[in-house]
DNA sequence: TTGTACGCGTTATCAA
DNA sequence: TTGATAACGCGTACAA
């Protein structure tokens, strides 16, 4: 390995003027840049991170935390994009970073929690649908150890900002929409995600909201954001009901399907915008995130954080639309 | 930070033997060993894993490099749980991992690429479906400048080994089945992966071996793993064929989407077992990987190279089957 | 069994 | 404008 001392040697320099150079200090002459700049060709040198990352005090190096807790398997397309816009704004920050799923600190404390992370040198963390249950991450936020960015959970402190899409006036839109496009809408069946879960708690007013305004019977039952639970629910419920609103694809693609076993037809909506509705052919009505688009904002905010920015909540567009299965494979 | 000094100075012994304790050596007597056990705890102290990177040379960091060139969105699925397998090993193993795209490569050349990778310190890799078409990469492994192990792309050398399934065999058996299973099987089509690639060529020579057997006319197409394509040649070909089988699920999703279009009936079958088969609902006859074990042995057998193991090549089970909706989303 | 001293590759602080 | 030297936190010969 080819360190700064071998190109220092090479170019007849003290290592730390080679420093200066590669970090574009301007206390160096255009003569010895020049010579410098020769051997870091020839050598084929490049800087070491880790010995940076040692050296410099206040490296940063970012967690990505996903959250694979609901074990739907189509989380994995929403957690994909998630990754790879983070990955793409890592490489353009020149910031390291490390994946990481939730389901790896189940059987940790707060503070074993801290530790771990910090052992890895970790100072900041991105966090995506963090769920209430994962109480220890929530204190080490709350503690502010780390700078943080929550994606789709909303909480701002002085380290930690959040993004995400409105999700009550998303919810509102979308639910009416698929009820002003039905005559029977009399009895309405609202299938929310996780008890008590901000997101959700958020989308199950915007139905209430709708419920004063319109004036319907409303049955509201959690899914948890499982595809088999919504499916039961269908089971028990929809025959006395003419819509059912779901606060996800996932739910909605069971409710779907379930609907479609029972040789029954409901007006369905869904909520995210995966791809995977396309594929089941049942055109539906949905709320459409750009999940990569998403992930890098929340890195642009974290970078932002980590220059000496105050924790704040970006509001993130959506748009209201159809999966369409020809959208999905175009290539 | 709480580093090895504070520890040492609280024990009230030499940084070393903070050291020597940390790493389970044998030569610390069990009064010591106390002594700094006690102060690490009360300090909460946990080791700077950067800085144990920068002092043992040979620090193992490894970098997963997933293939999503083809940008079809489902190989999202295969994708995660590659990663999620890797993650799982990587902390059992106590190894840092970094995670590429191999995107992120395309305008680099080998050297620079090299370059790249070291400068992060990263000197294994694992490879999840390398493309004949990534140069760069293949060089690397070739110049066997990293451990590596490949995942599905066969390839082994000193320092490298490769994890798969036995393709020939089972493109073989879950071809044979398909056409067993039906009456008219004179003209088959087959849509293949990409032209050139290993694998697509094991397969293919699976369905010519199956020709010379049964003797029916045989028609090949390059789909090169796309969706989009594989529909367009059925639009094509598909009125003189009686059966059509495809070198990935993905693929065999276009040709049925596109022949319920045409409102013809050809059986399809597939190749990997991925859950959207089941949102499909098209019953049909696949080759079911366990991609998240897959990525998982492909660890362990990293490991064993870095422990001074040769390359090698290991075959992992497969299971033809069929993916049903029931299946995917029980929980 | 314990401690001293040095190296890992880099940045930062001074003094020259 | 340059260069020597001290950190950064840890592992490890080697000496005590």
């Amino acid at each position: 390995m080819v360190s700064i001392n071998d190109v220092a040697r090479k170019a007849g320099v003290a290592k730390s003027t080679v420093s200066k150079v590669l970090n574009n200090y301007q206390s160096v002459s255009d003569k010895t840049r020049l010579k410098v700049e020769r051997a870091v060709q020839e050598l084929g040198y490049v800087p070491n991170v880790v010995a940076i990352s040692l050296s410099k005090k206040e490296f940063n190096r970012v967690g990505l935390i996903v959250d694979i807790h609901h074990n739907n398997q189509f989380i994995d397309e929403i957690g994909m994009k998630y990754l790879i816009g983070a990955f793409e704004k890592a490489k353009e920050y020149h910031l390291d970073v490390v994946t990481f799923f939730t389901s790896q600190f189940n059987d940790m404390s707060s503070k074993q929690l801290s530790a771990y992370l910090k052992s890895q040198r970790i100072n900041c963390l991105i966090i995506y649908n963090l769920s209430i249950e994962n109480k220890n991450i929530y204190k080490l936020i709350e503690k502010q150890e780390f700078y943080s960015v929550l994606v789709d959970s909303l909480l701002v402190n002085e380290k930690t900002s959040s993004v995400s899409i409105d999700h009550f006036t998303a919810q509102y839109e979308v639910a009416k929409k698929t009820i002003d496009e039905n005559d029977f809408k009399k009895r309405i069946l609202y299938i929310a995600g996780g008890r008590g879960g901000y997101i959700t708690n958020q989308r199950l007013n915007a139905i209430k909201k709708l419920q004063k305004e319109i004036g319907f019977n409303l049955i509201v039952k959690y899914g948890d954001f499982n595809e088999y639970k919504a499916r039961q629910i269908i089971f028990e419920y929809s025959r006395d009901i003419d819509i059912v609103i779901c606060a996800s694809d996932l739910m909605a693609i069971g409710a779907v399907f379930a609907l479609s076993e029972m040789d029954i037809f409901r007006p369905v909506c869904g909520f995210d915008g995966i791809t995977l509705m396309g594929y089941t052919k049942s055109a539906m009505n949905t709320v459409e995130q750009n999940f990569c688009q998403k992930s890098k904002q929340a890195f642009d905010e974290l970078k932002k954080l980590l220059d000496g920015g105050e924790g704040r909540h970006i509001e993130i567009p959506y748009e209201v639309c159809r999966v369409d299965y020809m959208d999905v494979i175009q290539k």
